[in-house]
RNA sequence: GGGUAGGUGGCCGAGUGGCUAAAGGCGACAGACUGUAAAUCUGUUCUCGAGAGGGUACGGUGGUUCGAAUCCACCCCUGCCCA
């Protein structure tokens, strides 16, 4: 099975410019892409999780891969998808995560001379001069066109501002500069890209007289349509430090039923044949379909022996052993202490699991909370020092688990 | 630049001087049921406080009033129409 059968049969092919020369260029080691991620947080999440796979799986190939980090664009903000404009990130901010997704993506992708390349927009973009810009490449763009693109036309009843309307532009011009300097030919991105992605190919067309390819991963949906990877709390990032290996582990772990084969087609690494096979197992295996995908993906992330750990711990949550040695702590300083004892209220909000007291109240009254395995649905609950250096096993609900510790 | 409609809790959206910490819906969290799933049902859903009670909050700043999300002035932002 070649790569662009593999990526089709996993699901993952959206959109494509031309599906006879892109997979002649992918099956042959031929192309020389980019895909870009704009610096929007200080982690990379589940989305770019699947570029980053999709990268690795094209250089496994073969093919060659150019990171693009978009410290550039990142000072206009991508339009598409959004319903309201986005708020503006401030040039520290910008820095501070183009840093945080290099060293992530050093961990995952291999970059040296004939491996991947990575490079920053604003390094071209920033010194651009607008007029030159505007005869050089704004020539170029139909506005009537652009306006008829999707991603605009969602934003054409809320407002768009003429920043975001340059996004595009923007995109366009990175395709086409890396195109010139890099030979890139091909271009890689979330199908909410397809409209920005075009306009890179036809630049290049208009500019070069020669072809570039786009084509668009799809984007992972859950059976009801929302995009997945978030949580009540926000994204689940791949940062250990803002998303922990066992939350990570868990959320993969939690999946609906009717979402986990589609989740381990597009996400893990398995090959087909094991797919295939997994296919047809009975409905009673569910379970253990769930546990492959959080562990191979928990792995992929954060490591083995993250992974081990993640699921003994779950392991031994829910099955009852109550073995608290790989559970997440929270730690207690002694401080959080009043008199050498710690009040419940206190020891649910510092094991993270409610963000202010009454919340924290809240759950206590509504039977919420279980420390050591008993119910406590009193306020007035204190626990001495003594038993904190032991270790409360503190949850919240049927799956929170934090042990607290002194 | 002119006209006009708006800006309310995480989101949508009611409310047009006191009965409003603000209806209703969605989302979220907890309980029941289950398989660490889904669906369903119940409860909760600004914050501080053990409680009584307090604090802050309806775009912003001032003002009128015993009392303002609600009235007035100015400002900011958005949609639509005209230029």
């Amino acid at each position: 099975m070649n790569i662009f059968e593999e990526l089709q049969a996993r699901g993952l092919i959206a959109q494509v410019t031309d599906d006879k020369e892109i997979k002649d260029l992918i099956n042959n080691g031929g192309a020389r892409f980019y895909i870009g991620f704009d610096p929007t947080a200080d982690s990379l999440h589940v989305g770019h999780f699947m570029a980053l796979c999709l990268m690795k799986r094209l250089q496994m190939a073969g093919n060659k891969p150019v990171v693009l980090i978009g410290g550039g664009t990142g000072y206009i903000g991508d339009p598409s998808g959004r319903s309201d404009m986005r708020s503006m990130l401030t040039p520290e901010t910008i820095q501070h995560n183009c840093d945080c997704f290099r060293k992530q993506m050093e961990r995952f992708i291999e970059f040296g001379d004939d491996k991947a390349i990575m490079v920053n927009n604003a390094d071209w973009l920033l010194g651009l001069n607008y007029i030159e810009l505007l005869r050089e490449v704004g020539a170029c763009f139909s506005v009537n066109n652009m306006l008829r693109a999707e991603c605009y036309k969602q934003r054409m009843e809320k407002g768009l501002s003429f920043l975001e309307f340059n996004y595009m532009i923007m995109q366009a011009y990175d395709f086409y500069y890396l195109h010139q300097k890099y030979g890139c030919n091909m271009q890689f991105g979330g199908d909410d890209q397809w409209s920005n992605m075009l306009a890179g190919t036809e630049l290049i067309r208009k500019k070069t007289g020669e072809d570039a390819y786009a084509m668009t991963i799809t984007l992972l949906l859950n059976s009801e349509g929302k995009k997945m990877g978030k949580t009540a709390k926000g994204a689940v990032w791949l940062d250990p430090e803002k998303t922990s290996p066992f939350e990570f582990y868990q959320y993969w772990r939690n999946v609906g039923d009717a979402d986990v084969m589609k989740c381990i087609k597009m996400l893990t690494f398995l090959p087909m044949d094991k797919i295939n096979e997994m296919e047809t197992w009975e409905d009673s295996r569910i379970n253990e379909k769930k546990e492959i995908l959080a562990y191979e993906l928990t792995e992929l992330v954060h490591g083995k022996e993250e992974a081990d750990k993640a699921q003994k711990s779950a392991h031994d949550i829910f099955s009852g052993s109550g073995d608290s040695e790989n559970m997440p702590t929270a730690q207690i300083s002694a401080e959080d202490l009043f008199e050498d004892k710690i009040g419940i209220v206190k020891l649910v909000v510092k094991c993270g699991f409610a963000p202010s007291n009454s919340e924290a109240k809240r759950l206590i009254q509504q039977n919420g909370i279980t420390v050591n395995g008993t119910g406590v649905n009193v306020l007035d609950k204190t626990y001495a020092s003594a038993e904190l250096k032991e270790g409360l096993i503190v949850c919240k609900g049927k799956k929170h688990f934090k042990k607290a510790v002194l």
